[in-house]
DNA sequence: CGGAAGTTGAGGGATTGCCTCCACTTTCTT
DNA sequence: AAGAAAGTGGAGGCAATCCCTCAACTTCCG
């Protein structure tokens, strides 16, 4: 029994291809609240045609993001490469802000990794973060109190300031980082940090910095 | 010309303060994106009285909030008053983040505060602020590139996180306003933060980071 | 008790988003 | 070339919000 996928038509392909250049475009500025039908205008074609080759706006993020957030994964293997771990790291955060700063969908769907189809890219991210960290914890550096939990935490606060301040100072989210960044490094008389955060905390929180998604 | 105040019947009056007292609830949970009708259910009214004393949602918010924000005002007093400038300063940051996580509508009322009526408050409120930040800078405990400007954002980041932890984990916000104030302390090898903001930038976030408010 | 003040909540109007449907067009196959 | 199959467009139905008004009714106060 097999599932006999025959190809799409020509016209229908070169739509199906304008799609999802169109809904990287939306999302990049709206994140994951676009609407589907924002996304047709752009693409310049009816939302029907949206609908009927991506039945639901999960589809339509997943085809578009995937590759998106592969590349976060090089960024992170970047890291592992370089000489000083704590340079690894602090340019590894650096540029993923920089990332999805400039696209709301990709902070959206970083956000979301865990959930949905994102979660075979979490599964490769998360030991290559984890091994940043253990790198820079064992060169000295990071401060041994913070984990990989605090991560994708940092991150949400930094994008989210980064996505409100875009209109007026673009690079102001990098301030910040650098702040937090220091606060970060290894250091006599830094404050006490408490208990670590457990897996299902991050999730919590990761789900309540994104919008939805409902749909039907 | 007199403008002739004559006082409320009983009865309006007792209405008047159930709705402030309801209005305060409901904002706490859900901040300025609260309805009126909302409010007005919880006071147990109907929505047309609501309308009748208080014309437009922002009378509403600043009959329940200047209040509120006088007592972050004393907050700072406190702060100056500590022995250390800079224990002084973060047990400010910490009490005032506790606030405005245990209240959204504060912590959206305080990231109003220089629009509508609040700039009152404001203007009590910021040179407090920048004695503090002043004697810290002369203990040298602050680092010396971080400036008025700096604190408005930080709290809007570590309440924006507040909120979106209240519902798994309140505290955790403490944890990285640890981690923020650490950052914060003159450090040799800091990073570099680059150039202040100005007041229009800070505006422009601060707007950015609380619901339109819209009416009418 | 009479009139002024106050109350109510259904509902009008506006907006926004999701998604369907069907008359029409384009492509593919033979 | 022509018919069948696939694809398209976008108006519009449906639902959820929110804002705010208004006219019939109730309560208070002198």
């Amino acid at each position: 029994m097999d599932t006999e996928v025959r190809p799409l038509r020509r016209d229908a392909q070169r739509n199906r291809e304008r799609i999802i250049e169109a809904a990287h475009e939306v999302f990049a500025t709206r994140g994951f609240a676009a609407t589907l039908d924002d996304v047709a205008h752009h693409a310049g074609v009816g939302v029907g045609t949206v609908y009927r080759r991506f039945p639901t706006k999960e589809a339509l993020v997943e085809a578009v993001f995937t590759d998106r957030l592969e590349d976060m994964v090089s960024l992170a293997e970047d890291a592992l490469a370089a000489p000083s771990a704590w340079d690894g790291l602090v340019t590894f955060l650096h540029r993923a802000a920089r990332m999805h700063a400039a696209d709301r969908g990709l902070r959206d769907a970083a956000l979301t990794m865990n959930q949905h189809h994102f979660a075979q890219v979490g599964e490769h991210m998360l030991p290559l973060i984890q091994q940043i960290l253990d790198r820079a914890h064992a060169e000295g550096t990071l401060r041994p109190d913070v984990g990989i939990h605090d991560f994708p935490i940092i991150m949400a606060m930094v994008t989210e300031l980064a996505q409100n301040s875009t209109a007026c100072r673009p690079q102001l989210y990098e301030r910040y980082l650098t702040l937090i960044v220091d606060g970060l490094r290894a250091r006599p008389g830094n404050g006490d940090l408490g208990p670590q955060l457990t897996d299902d905390d991050v999730q919590a929180v990761m789900r309540a910095c994104v919008p939805p998604l409902k749909s039907r």
